[in-house]
RNA sequence: GGGCGCGUGGCCUAGUCAGGAUAUGGCACUUGCCUCCUAAGCAAGUGGUCAAGGGUUCGAAUCCCUUCGCGCCCGCCA
């Protein structure tokens, strides 16, 4: 177990006898006071009532009940809360050594968790090259994966290919029957498939009478026609083969691919269908069949949620819903990570999984959209960023930053240095922000390589590399003893509570937490940084300041490696 | 019409789940700091009706109600 989290046990196992011997019972919920009123506090407002006494009157009570031990230095009352102080020796000592030792495994608990967790990201439409927009899903997707990971959480992340409905068919025709009079923006598939699908749906809003091919093609993909089937897929998997492509840019890969049409191949949607038909809930409306699910708290205009079409085909939902029979059966959780506009066909589908007898559900990450200040993001107007470009500018960008500063370099080395601060500056300013709230994308604050930035977490990482670089033999056994003034003593807090923030952010399923704490941490690492000399310093002091620094950079690394993002060791 | 989400200094943002001590950082702006381990840094300053109103509470950015603004959804599309 973590220091810091045996000083919290401690606290709540003296607060809880006290309270025992006061006899009353409220759950112990600790805070983090301000500076310089210890480490942890038990807030005693909502006792002050139970026990008819100030506030203040309760806390001294409590505080009088608790002598220090274990990890509790000292406790003291102020306003009404009781305040706590860690033995801060051991913290230092217990969180410097974890970090020296664990290395790139320091945020793990010990004991790993049991149960695999199956992330689906991504997942786009496999029509065209992904633009900013999409971006955020595999950025959160990827970022969750990695917490998760560090959390000690058996992971595997996927992406569910929609090679099944009238947008990949409407694409096959397109490829098919139209030649393209325009070069693709990037020789890539993505880009190149994406000019006959859009050629291919104005050529049928010219040509209406042509809607009947595309119908033809869609219902032969359906009923499993050989050549149909073959000939979608191979574009989709073109089309996806670019898109993975451009996401590989960002140091995004997903584990494996689950193909759509598997689920219509392998009778599992018809069987599926066919005990939904069973359910009390369904009913038929002109051969089409449907749920009513007002009774599962789908409220709206409609409440029905049609899982056949009139034809006996299915419907998207409905496949998803096999997916997710398919997911239950090699995973205990699911996440999904959504847009915002899937929120009903969740619904839904959760309401139908309950209906089926299936009693878990998916968790799911909703997102609101990225748009552009000129507004929604459109690729039938033109107003999209692609990936691919936000990626080449983020780079040139940092180049042109490392070019500014670097004279030394090779350059080789700047281009890498560049593209790992380009690309780590795009994914964080995703992954910094709550990802239900709304994004503006501006090119000025995705790359900003300053302030709150990913810029700003690596150079902390790189002074600490340069520092351990020219140490020199130095020794891993340390005092803790020796942190005696306050830069050092805020920068050991903020690694021992390193591990307790991944598995906060592991279990509430966020990003930006870790976000915020990485920026935090890389503050204080500077503070240090300019405060306290290491290499200059002697003797103890200088080992300690030395494993200090190790420990700095292993949790600064391991932080930026959650987001994705590579930690260089000089820039 | 209904459902869901968001609203915190000029701009971006943490805190909201679990009410509690002086509302967190950043950008921009003003001003200092490179004979000293990388100035992509550090320090100081200006700037707030926590969308508005009401309620609950000893105490509300946080919980409840109403209103406004923005986004998303309400298809036998995906």
């Amino acid at each position: 177990m973590d220091a810091f989290q045996r000083f919290k046990e401690d606290i709540e196992a003296a607060v809880g006898a006290a309270l025992r011997e006061l006899k009353v019972e409220t759950p112990v919920v600790l805070e983090r006071p301000p500076t310089g009123m210890g480490d942890l506090a038990f807030p005693c407002f909502p006792l002050s009532k139970k026990l008819r006494k100030a506030p203040d009157a309760v806390a001294k009570d409590i505080a009088s009940r608790i002598e220090p031990h274990g990890m509790i230095e000292k406790v003291e009352t102020s306003g009404g809360y009781v305040n706590f102080r860690v033995v801060f020796e051991s913290l230092a000592q217990g969180a410097v050594e974890s970090a020296l030792r664990r290395k790139d495994r320091y945020g793990t608990p010990d004991e790993g968790k049991e149960s695999r967790v199956l992330v689906e990201h991504t997942s786009v439409n496999p029509t065209g090259p992904i633009h900013v927009g999409r971006a955020r899903n595999p950025i959160i997707g990827d970022t969750l994966a990695r917490i998760l990971r560090l959390a000690g959480y058996d992971v595997t992340t996927e992406f569910y290919v929609n090679d099944v409905g009238r947008q990949v068919v409407m694409m096959t025709w397109g490829v098919k029957h139209i030649a393209l009079e325009q070069e693709p923006e990037r020789p890539k598939d993505d880009y190149r498939y994406v000019l006959h699908y859009q050629q291919a749906n104005k050529k049928l809003e010219d040509h209406p009478e042509l809607e009947k091919e595309v119908d033809d093609m869609l219902y032969r993909l359906e009923h499993g026609d050989p050549d149909t089937v073959k000939l979608t897929k191979e574009n989709c998997e073109k089309v996806l083969a670019g898109v993975m492509d451009s996401l590989r840019g960002l140091n995004i890969d997903v584990d494996g691919f689950t193909w759509e049409s598997r689920f219509v191949a392998d009778g599992s949607v018809d069987r599926i269908i066919e005990k939904l038909k069973k359910s009390e809930y369904c009913h038929e409306q002109d051969g089409a069949y449907y749920l009513e699910l007002e009774s599962f708290g789908i409220a709206g205009r409609e409440t029905k949620w049609f899982f056949t079409r009139s034809d006996g085909t299915s419907v998207y939902t409905t496949r998803d819903l096999a997916y997710h029979m398919d997911k239950f059966t090699r995973t205990d959780v699911a996440i999904n990570i959504l847009g915002e506009d899937h929120k009903l066909a969740m619904q839904e589908l959760a309401a139908a999984l309950t209906i089926m007898g299936v009693d878990k559900k998916p968790e799911i990450v909703y997102y609101a959209f990225v748009s552009l200040p000129e507004g929604k993001m459109s690729t039938r107007k033109g107003l999209v960023v692609n990936l691919d470009d936000l990626i080449d500018e983020a780079v040139d960008r940092a180049y042109d930053e490392v070019r500014k500063r670097r004279t030394d370099l090779s350059e080789e080395r700047m281009r890498e240095i560049a593209r790992i601060v380009g690309i780590g500056s795009l994914r964080y300013n995703i992954a910094r922000i709550q990802a239900e709230k709304q994004i503006v994308f501006k090119w000025e604050d995705a790359l900003n390589f300053e302030g709150s930035s990913a810029p700003f977490v690596q150079y902390a990482h790189a002074r600490a590399c340069s520092i351990l670089a020219k140490a020199g033999d130095w020794t891993r056994a340390f005092d803790s003893n020796q942190y005696q003034n306050e830069q050092e003593k805020e920068l050991v807090k903020l690694i021992a509570g390193f591990p307790a923030v991944v598995a906060d952010c592991a279990e509430h399923r966020k990003t930006h937490v870790l976000a915020v704490y990485m920026q935090d941490l890389a503050a204080q690492f500077n503070q240090f940084y300019r405060y306290v000399p290491v290499l200059k310093a002697e003797g103890d002091a200088r080992n300690a300041r030395l494993a200090l620094v190790e420990a700095s950079m292993w949790t600064l690394r391991n932080a930026l490696n959650c987001f994705g993002i590579k930690a260089p060791e000089e820039m």
